[in-house]
DNA sequence: CGACTAGTACGAGTTTCATCGTACAGCCTG
DNA sequence: CAGGCTGTACGATGAAACTCGTACTAGTCG
């Protein structure tokens, strides 16, 4: 039988608490392609994005404005809806704030091990 | 010290021969990016082709005749290409063909893991 | 040498994507 | 309710990338 999700050490698993709003629309979990996950995960930018968020979300989740990107706010929505829509990342509307955290437990269940390399990743040697 | 490299069981690491051809132009093991690997791997074609050299070489590599894709050679030359520079595989001349293997070793060291995700893949559901 | 073959190079058409400006929607606070 | 804030939607632009036809190169074998 599958084991409860595993993570490396390095990489957090926060279970979500109940009475949170309801998240975006995303892929289920069986709808997770590899090709896709792929694709989101194969720019810089967004690299930089999940990586930061596996290794430093000290909080359940993040804001746009947290990561401290020089991009206009327009081509953060793109890579963050390109992340989400991948169903790479989870966001939900907190009043004003739309908030962000990498799909752990469902990526270490489809694609084990694919989190673990985004965390060692390094911007450009 | 790093062990020697590790691999699933059902990936098949096989030992280069002495005396072969040069391999053509290819990023060295320190040159791979995990952003330009992703994006070589994001496309479902290739993803078959990457696929299917992991599981089912039993010589120790493949024309592109012989994967027997539907494709104008064109489109093939072209993906096959954007393998080898991303250093996913490892081409060289023999004669007329040019022959491809997956760069086992070097994907282990650098991306341990994401060699077992390409072969668990599948198509399309 | 001439035919055959594996694969490349080049170029065009099409699509997809990254980037970003501008305008707008929604929420909060005074 | 007005102003400020977070973030979206839309649209334009330019750069890649996929697809593929055609012409070509380079081995091989009769």
């Amino acid at each position: 039988m599958p084991a409860t999700t595993t993570a490396s050490p390095s990489i957090k698993v926060i279970p979500e608490p109940p009475g949170l709003p309801e998240p975006l629309p995303e892929p289920s979990v069986d709808e997770l392609r590899l090709e896709t996950v792929l694709g989101a995960l194969s720019d810089p930018l967004r690299l930089t994005i999940v990586r930061k968020l596996l290794l430093e979300s000290e909080d359940f989740d993040h804001t746009c404005g947290w990561f401290g990107l020089d991009r206009p706010k327009s081509s953060l929505t793109h890579h963050f809806k390109a992340l989400r829509e991948a169903g790479v990342t989870r966001q939900r509307q907190y009043g004003l704030e739309r908030r962000s955290h990498v799909r752990i437990d469902d990526l270490n269940a489809r694609f084990p091990g694919l989190l673990d390399l985004v965390a060692a990743w390094t911007p450009q040697r």
